[in-house]
DNA sequence: AACGGCGTTGACAACGCTGTCAGCAGGCTG
DNA sequence: CAGCCTGCTGACAGCGTTGTCAACGCCGTT
């Protein structure tokens, strides 16, 4: 007698299925993992088996056997700005949900020493099948190094240098940040401050070039005095923006690389009583929650971010899975969006 | 010859680990997982194995012979207003790697008609040992019922109606509340509004009698008036400003449930050019990454979310480690932050 | 008629661990 | 001194799947 015949437990196993359909265990198996080579008659008798008793696979016996988890890890920057890993999170969500994978979390506080040890135990643990790498992770050679000799797969979301034949996933920002800036020159605004990004984000180096590009563009002449570094979080914003509203003759317009920079940049304009825009237009850069709850509510340009997470997370579980995954050709594009951070400069 | 002798693969089995310290299997597995009888020289030759091979027990193997996934699901309301959840899953995550457990998510839409059927696919899915429900998840009846009918153990963190025997964990909220409408009134505030959160938090019919016993404390008459219906995000919180603000004799200070509403009332007194403090005076409650970052930024009060959904898991998992559970007889407390939100009522 | 190939199916052995139970000392009790 | 308990240890059988490989029937080919 075979095994299996418990039916008062709510363990419904593959040998269930199989009996009441007729068939061994390893054509349910067959079956359930969608491979080739079942007659159509005997596939569909075996699927009217497992929706019958519910059967769902057992996730430890199929991970033990087949030497896969299915499982996919996040590795994240657990920064006090949380909206561009919220956005993430729901994006590499929403791709594991529909693939049948788990999603495990590993945040890191940077800088950190450890942070080799960290991913390595967290890989090691885990045993994750393949992890994504929102920016600035992807570009952390000491991660990236590891993962590549450890041969997990991985997926890099905006890194800044993808490496050859591994997934990323980016998007047009130096487009958006043009854009955003020409829309700014447009408006009257001669003395443009900019903030940069973190030095470590891919994403920092290229709205910076937007910036550069839309001020040739239109003839303005480029002064380094009005950029300064920031680091995308809010009191790098503000910091940033304390100098530059200290100078002789403040810019008319600030540019922060992102909202979180940007709420900061509003904050030191209200410490010092000026008015926004009246007095000084800000944008911010991402369009993340915070954007549209402040006042005034943030002109920025909106980033896809929860797509381009659910993007990478799909395209790593098809490598994962066998299948040839490639980085999107052309980038997600970026949306302008114009609230009342910005007004016309007379 | 035992199985399990492959060196080259990166794979360490409990054979080896049982061959190098020249005991059996079942020994090893013993040590590993702390159970008594056995001798403590043994004891110490095999973790000198296990460290020497770097062995990490597989977890698929684990899970599927002791019956026992060793992780716990978080199931939690996805709303744009994420600073909750945030510190909810940076506690709750604490809690995990602490023990050794795996953290899955269950991000839920609420309202959501399919919510039975989705928290029952995500149990049977991910094969949690337990699941932790912040608030409001843990006052919902459909999903507490589901989980003890299907004996799953969970923890609630802030539930208005802690089912007995259950695992909650909650702190003085009304107390806190209390300490706030207190403070308005030293200020000199006599006609202050509210906004009720969620009526489906229990933490909402808490804070509001907080507010009601500072008002009778102090001999203000209480006025349903200037008591407004909120759920706890940021639109909530705007429209019930509109209203309070549109009154004959509008509220000169404004307590809004928490952080969420708070920004939408300041941006509602923006809209409207009240200035914030010197006009109105508004208070948040959480202390959440957005209070700090607003200008004027809130009074409000600091709630320990973190700590307490890092408490919650960590009490569900001894739970599920057998050892008796009982949730912490005193509540976490709530601090007073006072920012410049506020100000004297002249 | 014999043969090879292909599509389909099943028997059986892993996978790496934990639970169960039996065995073996050594000390204590009657 | 037998008998028993207690502390420690190991042999072995699962746990529920997937991988491997053999077998079968049917087809077309030689």
């Amino acid at each position: 007698m075979p095994r299996g015949k418990d039916t008062r437990s709510g363990k419904v196993t593959i040998f269930d299925v199989a009996a009441r359909a007729g068939v061994s265990i390893k054509t349910v198996s067959r079956v359930v993992n969608d491979e080739a080579n079942v007659r159509e008659e005997t596939r569909e008798r075996v699927l009217a088996a497992v929706r019958a008793l519910r059967y769902k696979p057992n996730a430890a016996a199929r991970a033990l056997s087949g030497n896969r988890s299915r499982s996919v890890g996040l590795v994240y920057e657990n920064a006090q700005e949380f909206g561009y890993t919220q956005n993430v999170l729901n994006g590499a969500l929403a791709a594991c949900e529909a693939c049948g994978y788990a999603l495990l979390l590993c945040p890191l506080e940077l800088p950190n020493p450890d942070l080799v040890e960290r991913v390595r135990g967290f890989a090691a643990d885990a045993r994750v099948e393949g992890i994504v790498l929102p920016a600035p992770i992807g570009d952390m050679r000491a991660v990236t190094g590891l993962l590549l000799g450890l041969r997990i797969p991985f997926a890099a979301i905006a890194a800044r240098q993808p490496l050859p034949g591994e997934i990323n996933v980016a998007c047009g920002d130096r487009k958006a940040m043009l854009a955003l800036t020409e829309y700014l020159i447009r408006q009257g605004h001669r003395r443009i401050g900019f903030i940069l990004g973190h030095p470590d984000h891919g994403a920092t180096p290229e709205r910076f070039a937007g910036y550069r590009e839309a001020l040739d563009a239109r003839g303005l002449p480029f002064s380094s005095g009005l950029v300064r570094q920031g680091s995308f979080d809010f009191a790098s914003g503000k910091e940033a923006a304390r100098t530059l509203l200290a100078l002789d003759t403040p810019p008319t317009a600030v540019i922060a690389s992102n909202d979180d920079m940007a709420a900061g940049v509003l904050f030191e304009a209200r410490e010092r009583g000026l008015s926004v825009p009246e007095e000084l237009s800000i944008t911010g850069f991402d369009d993340t929650q915070v954007a549209s709850r402040l006042w005034p509510p943030l002109t920025t340009a909106r980033q896809p971010i929860a797509a381009m997470a659910e993007t990478a997370t799909a395209l790593l579980i098809d490598r994962l899975n066998g299948e040839p995954a490639e980085s999107p050709e052309r980038p997600f594009e970026c949306e302008l969006v114009i609230r009342e951070s910005t007004a016309r400069q007379v």
